[in-house]
DNA sequence: ATAAACCTGACAGCAACCTGAACAGTCACT
DNA sequence: AGTGACTGTTCAGGTTGCTGTCAGGTTTAT
């Protein structure tokens, strides 16, 4: 997933953003509301992890201009406020999860998995498509009953696939989804995944769109 | 479609013509208003992306000017200025949509596929055909149930096709919807396509009209 | 019957794409 | 520190599929 991360205290949010990306997600940092505001206007985010007291403001305050624009995207709450109120106020504001600092790191994995399965609008996490059963919250993929294991930029190729099953994928949206803003790939990644990807799961699930991207069938 | 773009920032406007030429439409780029303004008197456009600060005026006013020759063109306007008055501005003028830079290719894509929805008057996107199931936004067409792949020239034409069905579509209005200004096509291209496209999708669906072009019946 | 318009199979050029291989970096384990 | 397994990235050569063109056949109007 690509994810934005919004935290001023530069230990955690270093710890945190490692923490993800060696889950294979990309991440986006940044200290203040300006900035993480900026950036959403030229990126579509699956989740944003946001602290609500930084320099330039208040944290609920980006949450509801994102509401009010109408977008949809998951937002998990950071915050050391363990206050019932704020707890409220942010699940009001329209958060779809709250963590109280400190927190663990595995603790936020899981929520991270729960929003995930959100997304993928399936309670269980176990997707079923063809010959394979995916399980996404223990990464587990099976084709044909034989488990393949998937590198952690194999799931994330195959995670922004399933996302928009049945929907052409552009090659830039897969290539967002592997690397945060600023990473500069030249060469055919995306081919050489979607390769990979094929030899483990099977040729038939991923159609080239030539000139586009590519697209998962259900 | 057959789409105006209208920008004098080099890179963003070869950005952007790439990035739709390659879903298949035919770009036609000039960075001034009286250059857009010219082709807009010899072309039929089905879009037009209009920056608003250009060299020589604001986009604003070829707007009110087309808008008052009761030209129903859709347009989305492609701007800097991210104020409210701007926005409400462009809207209030006749404007369809507005993006503000700098945006992501992928958001304008949506609009511009949200646009095409518009001009079928169905807000689903999904077309029913004779024996043909029509999947606009995702390029999906099934004949009888087989899907039937189409590359980006033919949906062109098919997309043509279905945006005047039931009326005949002369062939040089299918040659605009598939070349820029200035490309040269010497021969028989559109029949050509028309015959793939026959191929693919049933030969009943196209009717021909002797000497004038090309008709499909609902 | 004739000419004009149209259809369609074939083909070459080209860009997009695929994939095996190489290699450096990382990690776990000793 | 050394080792081996694994991962991410790049490159190069091979393959595929799209495109525009043409030639020869077929249909249509007069």
């Amino acid at each position: 997933m690509r994810i934005l991360l919004v935290e001023d205290e530069k230990g955690l949010g270093g710890a945190i953003r490692e923490h993800i990306a060696s889950e294979g997600h990309a991440v986006d940092w940044f200290e203040t509301l300006s900035d993480a505001s900026a950036s959403l206007t030229t990126t579509n985010y699956d989740l944003i992890l946001l602290d609500l007291l930084l320099p330039d403001g208040h944290g609920l305050d980006l949450l509801a201009r994102i509401r009010s624009a109408k977008n949809s995207v998951a937002v998990i709450i950071l915050t050391a406020l363990d206050q019932i109120s704020d707890r409220i106020k942010g699940l009001n504001a329209g958060a779809d999860d709250y963590l109280v600092k400190p927190f663990d790191l595995g603790e936020l994995s899981a929520r991270i998995i729960a929003i995930q399965r959100r997304l993928y609008a399936d309670g269980t996490g176990m997707l079923t498509l063809g010959n394979l059963s995916i399980d996404l919250t223990n990464k587990i993929i099976l084709n044909e009953g034989e488990p393949a294991n998937l590198s952690s930029r194999e799931w994330a190729v195959l995670e922004r696939l399933l996302r928009h099953k049945n929907s052409i994928v552009a090659k830039s949206v897969i290539e967002d989804a592997l690397y945060e803003y600023g990473a500069e790939v030249e060469s055919n990644t995306v081919e050489v995944y979607i390769s990979r990807l094929r030899k483990k799961i099977g040729k038939t699930s991923i159609e080239t769109i030539r000139g586009i991207g590519y697209r998962m069938k259900v």
